[in-house]
DNA sequence: AGGCTGACATCGC
DNA sequence: CGCGATGCCAGCC
């Protein structure tokens, strides 16, 4: 279960240098009223196959307030993970707050609210 | 050392 | 249209 895992978010020792933060960083760097990918992310930080591997450091990632994970949705702009808020409307409620809208757990206009680290970071 | 898991992405039936 | 199976990679048991 997640939780089993949830214990291991916060290691004590700070052998943390992964793609995690790497993850981190771009996350962090998300513009306010803007949100990107799984699959952009694994992109742009050179595992473009596997967004699965983003999906498991955003599972680390939740553990960090400064992280904005509600940012990160899927290809389809849609809130996969929302269940792993605090609460489930927690994450829909932030992407209000900063102007991207969400219907049916969707992020509207995705298209146009989608930011690529792998754009703008370059 | 081997196997399981995971907030995805895609194709197949 | 819905559910299942597979690929990918890294971390943890």
């Amino acid at each position: 279960m997640f939780m089993a895992k949830l214990k291991q978010v916060l290691p004590s020792g700070a052998r943390d240098i992964s793609f995690f933060e790497q993850v981190y960083e771009v996350v962090k760097l998300i513009p306010k009223g803007r949100v990107t990918s799984y699959g952009a992310i694994a992109h742009f930080l050179g595992t473009k196959m596997s967004a699965r591997m983003v999906g498991w450091a955003m599972n680390a990632a939740h553990a960090d307030p400064s992280i904005p994970a509600h940012r990160v949705v899927n290809r389809n702009g849609l809130l996969t993970g929302k269940m792993h808020f605090a609460t489930a409307t927690e994450m829909e409620e932030k992407l209000n707050k900063e102007k991207v809208k969400v219907k049916e757990d969707q992020v509207m206009d995705f298209e146009k609210k989608f930011w690529d680290p792998s754009v703008e970071l370059t």
